[in-house]
DNA sequence: CGAGTCACG
DNA sequence: GACGTACGTGACTCGG
């Protein structure tokens, strides 16, 4: 090594204006865990050393890049570990598919004919600092390329980096988001904050935050050390004063070492064309097919064989989409409008003919069960479809008045005689009904005494094939599997106030429209419907989707009564009870302001009151959520706890007791929700308009909102749910033999749970002990974080950690589950249901890690909680026919996900609990046999909370 | 129309 | 090696 200072050989003029300093070393490890594994025929891996290439070509075709040198770790230790012996001590080995990639990464950079460096005793971030302290030095601009925050500190007037994982700029202003603090101060907040990855010490109990703020306030590390003494928390203060040294130590450790006597020549950065040959022939040897191809006019040195088609990566399963012949004219033109009974007799043949219909209603209201039949189209085959309008009116006036400029109604086939026509169609068991979303047309047409069967659904078919890629909405399945934008509903009905029904739109309009919704489906069916046997859900679409559909029609027929009198008095009582919240609140802010707003609300409680806790959000706003509210209201202040209060009883009167009487149908008298049968990706259901499966029941003002949905006269509501069902089947799926005993013996899970992983006897069991527990068992439902553990108990972060421990060595079954689920989920980007059912996961492998680790949770739940909601559906579609062949008259009105509730009449309850709970206990069979028991609990009362 | 908040399993 | 945090939903209110 050259001992002459490399300032000394460079060139005063480089022959380049803008240096890039790439940090290979830490691309690597970041390409590695962040791009989908992949090999080469020899079963080489090379994820990262293609993410860095790939990264490479980008950089040196987009950027102004003249000059350019690659920077890496050199192996053993750094002059660090001799200051500080424990300097990341605590790094895992690198993965045993990373290890080889360090070299290819080399040979990578050396076939693009660019600098390689490295240098014995320093890391590649004390190499960069060097090298762009002298080339800032010599006027020229430099971009750092990495994602490492380490380096930020460098950033400065000819400095700035890039995120090559991001493709983000980082300059001054990204550098203070990140550390609160400019370049300059960045390591005075590392060395107090630490940095657990590295190892650097830091002072404990300080984070990046505080460290930003002590920072800012005292000017500089050493100043807050001095005066350390001056600050208020007693806590902090002995910290500081305790640990002085070692964030000292500290702030050695993360300064960047800006003179290493380096031994490369600044000037011998500049760019040139890389060798064609020597670059060929790296591409060939790690396979990278797609690159070459890309490259392919400037590797012509070679000749070669010509495109290769790229080597499919591994894990990726894109569902391959067939196309439809070629010859087809797209959807949109050419639909007959169907004016009179011949015609619709004629369409009708072709129907019955054909044994496939695809069927859509028009309608003037999104609501099945007040909605008006305006018209119904067919499609027989793909661009045969017309459309029969049945009830339109004029397109000027509203057909009733007395408004001249109205034109008369078109010619249509007067209703009755339609239905008629389309009745023995839509009833006949031979033809198949195809339709999107048909609960919708079923319930509509229902009350025109139409009743349609056999059918498929195109959304339940996208739903049990895509679930999780993307939404099952028409337009949208047009869009990705026809590469047709149908038109849209505003185009024909307009929007907003101008907004008119389908009734008043002419006829060549509505045809066009409606004609080519048929159109579409039916296309989508002929798409569809075959990958469910080679995607292997079948049994999901044939056995839980399909039969639930009209199962939901009749609960969703069926309604809820509410007791509207109870309501009005509960809005009355709250209304009442918020102008008292609102003057006292007032009261004690000193002024009105609108309590429903956040804004407003942490306003006064942070900056007029200065209340402690005031932290802004990514929006600049207080945080008012009512954790925060709760701290403050422990600290004894009134005005948080009365906004508390506030709140609660706002959200009973606004979303429950209000909105619930607009929901009342005339009609009937009763609440009909609808359930979105392809909406949640697990499989559950959802609830809207109005969602009856978030009825307030945790608290006592709440459940009096559930005292008003009762039975009819003689009769009672029951109530039956599945005891922990997700726990049960989280022990089955997992295998954790000491918890299936236990449910096996109808123990006490929390408690046994608290006893087995905390060693507590269960005689004697304390409450907190078994609320850990419990915290616990859910958390493993949810894929546990220590993070999310701690949040929930309001623990530190490291007794969660140690809770987690103690549970995974008790249950290691648990342990093997997630591990095992995960890996199964970045391999083929979704898991499954006992059933069958897939849940895809998108972000499993995201290069963002936060999205990762969230798709990473999500598999971990999803197959728990996908499992229990395929076994409610099968409950479900055995529940009527059950209750009709015992002769019983029971209606199921509602589900909620692990409760279903029955409007049943008096004299029937017993027999009628006994039968429900029965076939739910049951579901699974024949398909499975659980190794835990499934249970449902009963209850019955004149209202839903006496039955819950 | 997005963000914040909060109701449920 | 780094990012944000428990899983799945829907409705209401505020404010740009």
């Amino acid at each position: 090594m050259t001992e002459t200072p490399a300032r000394d050989k460079a060139a005063d003029t480089a022959p380049y204006k803008h240096l890039y300093l790439v940090d290979g070393s830490g691309y690597i490890f970041r390409a590695f865990f962040a791009i989908p594994p992949r090999m080469t025929s020899h079963g080489v891996h090379t994820n990262a050393v293609f993410g860095f290439t790939n990264m490479l070509i980008k950089l040196l075709r987009d950027t102004d890049a003249d000059g350019l040198a690659v920077i890496f770790d050199h192996s053993g230790d750094s002059f660090r570990n001799e200051i500080y012996p424990d300097y990341k001590a605590n790094r895992d080995e690198p993965p045993e598919e990373l290890v080889p990639q360090f070299a290819a990464i080399r040979e990578a950079t050396r076939a693009f004919g660019l600098p390689c460096l490295e240098q014995p005793g320093y890391e590649a971030d004390d190499l960069i600092a060097t090298y762009a302290r002298l080339a800032a030095d010599q006027g020229l601009r430099v971009t750092i390329v990495s994602s490492d925050k380490d380096l930020m500190q460098l950033v400065a007037e000819r400095i700035d980096m890039l995120d090559p994982m991001k493709d983000k700029a980082i300059g001054r202003d990204e550098v203070i988001e990140k550390f609160g603090v400019p370049p300059e101060k960045v390591i005075d907040v590392q060395a107090l904050a630490g940095d657990s990855t590295d190892n650097v010490p830091g002072v404990p109990g300080i984070g990046i935050k505080t460290a930003a703020q002590l920072v800012e306030d005292y000017g500089s590390l050493e100043a807050l050390l001095e005066r350390a003494g001056e600050i208020k928390q007693p806590k902090r203060r002995e910290k500081l004063i305790e640990n002085a040294d070692l964030a000292r130590v500290s702030k050695r450790l993360v300064t960047l070492e800006q003179q290493v006597p380096v031994e490369a020549d600044l000037a011998g950065f500049g760019l040139r064309e890389p060798d064609p040959e020597v670059l060929r022939d790296f591409l060939e040897r790690y396979e990278f097919r797609s690159i070459l191809n890309r490259l392919a006019d400037k590797l012509v040195a070679n000749g070669g064989e010509g495109v290769v088609p790229d080597a499919k990566e591994v894990g990726g399963s894109a569902a391959p989409v067939t196309s439809e012949a070629p010859a087809e004219r797209p959807p949109g033109s050419g639909y007959e409008t169907v004016q009179t009974a011949e015609a619709l007799k004629a369409w009708v043949a072709r129907a019955t003919e054909a044994g496939t219909v695809a069927v859509d209603t028009e309608t003037d209201s999104l609501d099945s069960l007040r909605a008006t039949l305006v018209g119904v189209s067919l499609a027989v085959a793909p661009g045969e479809a017309c459309y029969i309008p049945l009830a339109h009116k004029g397109d000027g006036g509203d057909g009733d008045s007395l408004d001249f400029e109205a034109g008369a109604p078109p010619q249509q086939i007067p209703l009755e005689e339609a239905l008629d026509l389309l009745r023995p169609l839509l009833a006949d068991p031979t033809v198949l009904k195809i339709g999107q979303n048909l609960k919708y047309d079923l319930e509509v047409l229902h009350r025109y005494g139409v009743e349609v069967a056999p059918l498929d659904d195109t959304m339940l078919l996208s739903y049990v094939l895509e679930g999780g890629l993307h939404g099952h909405g028409m337009d949208e399945l047009s869009k990705l599997h026809l590469d047709h934008t149908p038109i849209p509903f505003k185009e024909v009905c307009g929007s907003g106030k101008s907004q008119i029904t389908f009734d008043r739109v002419p006829l060549d309009r509505a045809t066009d429209y409606a004609a080519e919704d048929a159109d579409v489906t039916y296309r989508l069916h002929a798409l569809l419907k075959p990958q469910l046997v080679t995607e292997k859900v079948t049994r999901v679409y044939e056995t839980l989707e399909r039969p639930l559909v009209p199962v939901l029609v009749a609960m969703e027929e069926a309604g809820i009564k509410v007791d509207t009198g109870q309501l009005k008095r509960l809005s009355n009582d709250f209304a009442t009870r918020m102008g008292e919240l609102e003057t006292e609140i007032h009261r004690l802010a000193s002024r009105p302001f609108n309590i429903g707003s956040p804004k407003q609300l942490g306003e006064i409680l942070f900056d007029e009151l200065s209340l402690p806790g005031g932290k802004k959000g990514k929006t600049g706003a207080y945080a008012t959520g009512a954790e925060i509210l709760e701290q403050l209201a422990a600290q004894g202040h009134d005005l948080p706890a009365r906004v508390l209060d506030w709140r609660q009883v706002a959200k009973l009167k606004s979303t429950y007791t209000d909105a619930l009487q607009n929901q009342i149908n005339p009609k009937t008298g009763r609440v009909h929700t609808s359930f979105g049968q392809a909406v949640a990706s697990t499989g559950r259901l959802s609830s809207t308009d109005p969602n009856l499966q978030n009825i307030p029941v945790r608290t006592e003002e709440g459940r009096k909102i559930r005292c008003a949905f009762v039975a009819e006269a003689g009769h009672k509501l029951l109530s039956v749910d599945y005891s922990q069902i997700e726990l049960r089947l989280t022990a089955h799926i997992a295998g954790v033999d000491a918890l299936r005993e236990a449910f096996a013996a109808g123990h006490d899970i929390h408690a046994m749970t608290a006893s087995q992983v905390f060693g507590v006897p269960l005689a004697d069991m304390d409450p907190a002990t078994r609320r850990r527990a419990k915290a616990i068992n859910f958390g493993i439902i949810y894929g546990i974080s220590a993070f999310g553990l701690a949040q929930n108990l309001g623990i530190a972060q490291g007794e969660a950690r140690d809770y987690i421990g103690a549970y995974f060595a008790r249950y290691p079954e648990i342990q093997d589950y997630m591990e095992r689920t995960k890996a199964e989920a970045k391999e083929r980007g979704w898991v499954g249901t006992l059933f069958g059912r897939r849940i895809h996961l998108p972000t499993i492998r995201d290069k963002n890690p936060a999205r990762r680790s969230f798709g990473e949770r999500a598999a971990i739940n999803a197959p728990i909680q996908g499992t229990a909601a395929d076994i409610i559906k099968r409950a479900m579609i055995r529940i009527p026919p059950a209750i009709e062949a015992a002769k019983l008259e029971a209606r199921m009105l509602l589900q909620v996900h692990d409760e279903l509730l029955f409007e049943v009449p008096e004299a029937q309850v017993e027999e009628t609990a006994a039968l429900v709970a029965q076939v739910m206990e049951g579901a699974c069979a024949p398909a499975l046999e659980l190794t835990v028991p499934l249970v449902a609990d009963v209850g019955v009362g004149a209202s839903w909370d006496e039955a819950h």
